[in-house]
DNA sequence: ACTGATCACTTATCACTGATAAGTCAGCCG
DNA sequence: CGGCTGACTTATCAGTGATAAGTGATCAGT
């Protein structure tokens, strides 16, 4: 679909892996505009300036891109994350401002979030999910466990390993924004009110009543 | 992919119409089977036993094949759901019981739940969601929102009207669906656990404190 | 029983997809 | 000057959703 610039010129020698980085950043980028089942070989490849083989010295299928892209969309999370640093974690504000993290990420890189979060096996072969993007994925889930488990040491959580209590966090925060990415249609109520009450709703079930982290 | 049964005899002349429903059901036995991405048109067409451009006397895409059966997949549930009458939700066990139901449709009818709630634009073209799709989503989501309306006039809910607390509850339930199935692979606490401890953290956020409702 | 229209289909084909095989050619090393 | 390596190309594959055009059984009307 539509052609990109013309022709890059040859990589000298031993400069190919570049090439690597310039696809990635060409389908990034394409992806974001135009959605990531819209984009082909073809579309990534005219990008680049290089023929639709030549991605295959890079890249073993159109699916390794995606992972790819998928590791990097975790990394940006986590790096995102990184402005609560862990044990910087002690009351309600601070797990509120870790989801709130997560859901702007979402709705700010919708095309990272779908890669990341969305996307199932990719195209008709595959059986089980690309390994390297679960690896990505535990690992980022385990930077917002740790963050969690700060919490439980605090004694603020009600009953429940950091896991679990993780997980079903994770699980709320994921329900909202891959809701509000894939429905968009959708009659939603006012979507600032609706993640704020989201919030208060998740932050509620996962700590405990204390009178020293104040409901509302 | 694979063949399925011979030719199926010609239609008798007003007949054609039931070719529809034959389509539909081999259509959802083959996702079931394999997955809404890896079947065609022709596996569809073979499977009912005529050829592949006859699809299209009953359908004007692929995508509207998946339309129909995202209709039928928010039937089931809203059917579903009617084990529950609006009029006899009362406490926090029917909540529950509600959404275990949802849950247990999502678990039990991946790729039903798929069609509905998970599929984003199926193919490249379309911009904007099938508005049958919609239209038969804002149906049963209604179906819930109306449950939910019984728990918040019997004073039973958190400030906020049935609307946004049932989207912020849908939400909840939906991230833990669609994540336990697009993510098989993770490593999950016991899932059994999960979804108890999910439903009561949820419970919980919807549910104001009251003595009337004990809380465990 | 014949005619003609209609309807349920067929085959052939299109543009496009991801992927592979095989060839081309620049540039460095000897 | 070879000649090898590596960055690419063109040609082509099987498979996809979709369309055009043709085929022939069946029914209504006479």
């Amino acid at each position: 679909m539509i052609a990109g610039a013309g022709r890059s010129p040859r990589k000298p020698k031993g400069q190919g892996a570049e090439r690597r980085g310039e696809i990635l950043d060409a389908a990034l980028r394409l992806f974001a505009a135009r959605g990531v089942l819209a984009v082909s070989t073809r579309d990534i490849a005219s990008a680049v300036g290089i023929s639709q083989p030549a991605l295959y010295a890079h890249f073993r299928s159109r699916d390794e891109i995606l992972a790819e892209l998928c590791e990097r969309a975790f990394l940006a999370l986590a790096q995102r994350m990184e402005a609560i640093p862990v044990n910087a974690v002690r009351d309600r504000a601070d797990l509120l401002a870790m989801c709130r993290i997560y859901i702007d990420f979402g709705l700010e890189q919708p095309d990272a979030y779908r890669v990341a979060f969305m996307l199932e096996k990719h195209r008709a072969g595959a059986e089980t999910l690309d390994p390297r993007i679960l690896a990505a994925g535990v690992d980022t889930f385990g930077d917002f466990q740790a963050r969690v488990a700060q919490l439980v040491l605090a004694g603020l959580t009600r009953p429940g390993d950091a896991r679990l209590l993780t997980q079903s966090l994770w699980a709320g925060l994921h329900g909202l924004v891959s809701l509000l990415l894939a429905r968009r249609e959708f009659p939603w109520v006012d979507i600032e009110t609706l993640i704020t009450r989201h919030l208060a709703l998740l932050a509620d079930g996962v700590l405990a009543e204390d009178p020293l982290t104040p409901r509302r």
